[in-house]
DNA sequence: ACAAAATAATAGTATTACTGTTATTTTTGC
DNA sequence: GCAAAAATAACAGTAATACTATTATTTTGT
């Protein structure tokens, strides 16, 4: 695994950037940071300058980067949504029988990230909890019709899609594979939320996992 | 309903507000003008200073009734958690029959809110959209552990088992009950946010509503 | 070695999110 | 109806945020 992701490069729409962080050592550092600091304070109490102050550079420099931290956090969201559709294919392109297919995009999307994979400079595990925390706050504001029409969110949009169309290969007469989907994406991390913080909201526990109650939920409604 | 409704009063944490607004006609004001303000503007353009000017009161006067916005924004939320649960709670006790029951209060949950009931100073349907947008918002934060222990989401937690009960008395052997209701709650808020700002990542429209695929969703999750 | 690009340093601005103090107005209790 | 208390308004002030702009220094690519 740690081979084959080195050369993966998730791909973001530029406009998120105002200089592409991968192509230079600041920018990784300011990735990597940004990932450790927001995990640690939370997006809110996150900024430039704190970030400035961590690996040792001018704020100004830091803008240079990214016009602000709501898009800096629209890099980080479309990374890990880029990262977790490259594990979603890799893992079930091989697999032919629908069923199958489909137990294993839900693993996938429902479990909590583990370990870190491959990439130098980011935390996946991390990334991961920042995720489950901070993703709603990257959408829920006045400008994401704006944003969604410059194509901020299609890496997202992408996967609900995929996933969708594995949906429909299990079952072709479900009428709701996408918001089925979007409910298995967006659930599955506010169960681990829930987990975490309201663990009297859900029957996750150490046992039983989300993905458990998501394999569940989704094969009931679907015809077999 | 106008007059049913017109003693309620939706029982709110006290700690949540330093002098409760409920009992003056400024605290009242501050209620009002904050619904039409946060949602005109959203939550995070929202400011104590804004709203002083817009209805002729001091910012600091705004101070003597919540701590900062984010207090205000759990009042809001635990109203409508509130409202919401008197809702269900009226129109569910008289089903003696449990799917019945059940269905009604996903009806009840997962709806819109299409019109303004009896409450002067606060306008529901307002209210409604803004629990869409900036719920998550106030759960989603480093605080959240200690301000659950200080009961701030105690109504939103009583719905949601209230839910789960319903479910339970249609299906006693399901075993995750308090996931789905809470997969209903959220994930319905989630579905009208997604219905109008990602409709591509929904099967609901016009003519399907939320209500309808998570009335799907859960029955066929429950044994009959 | 030189030019261009990147980064750092510094300064400055408007706004936010408050706190504190005092003045004025409103309410209430007798 | 009046005095005291409570509520509200007005004003001042602070540290931090979220930037922008300018200039200086360092790094890099040829």
């Amino acid at each position: 695994m740690k081979y084959l992701f080195q050369d993966l490069r998730v791909k973001i729409n530029d406009k998120i950037y105002i200089k592409d962080p991968e192509t230079s050592t600041l920018g990784k550092k300011i990735i990597e940071h940004s990932i450790l600091m927001i995990y640690e304070m939370g997006f809110e109490s996150f900024t430039f300058k704190k970030l400035g102050k961590k690996i040792g550079s001018n704020e100004s420099s830091i803008y240079r980067y990214f016009e602000n931290k709501h898009k800096l956090l629209l890099y980080l969201t479309s990374w890990y949504w880029g990262w977790l559709e490259y594990q979603l294919v890799f893992s079930t392109n091989s697999i032919s029988i629908p069923s199958e297919k489909l137990k294993k995009s839900i693993e996938i999307i429902t479990r909590s990230v583990e370990k870190d994979t491959s990439f130098a400079h980011i935390n996946e595990v991390l990334l991961n909890k920042i995720i489950i925390n901070e993703y709603s706050k990257s959408y829920l504001t006045k400008e994401v019709d704006k944003e969604n029409k410059e194509g901020y969110f299609s890496i997202y949009k992408r996967l609900v899609t995929r996933l969708q169309d594995i949906i429909k290969e299990v079952d072709p007469t479900y009428p709701y594979p996408s918001s089925l989907s979007s409910t298995v994406i967006e659930g599955g991390l506010h169960h681990h939320f829930l987990k975490e913080h309201f663990p009297s909201l859900t029957n996750c526990n150490e046992k039983i996992t989300p993905t458990k109650y998501f394999m569940d939920l989704v094969f009931n409604s679907l015809k077999k």
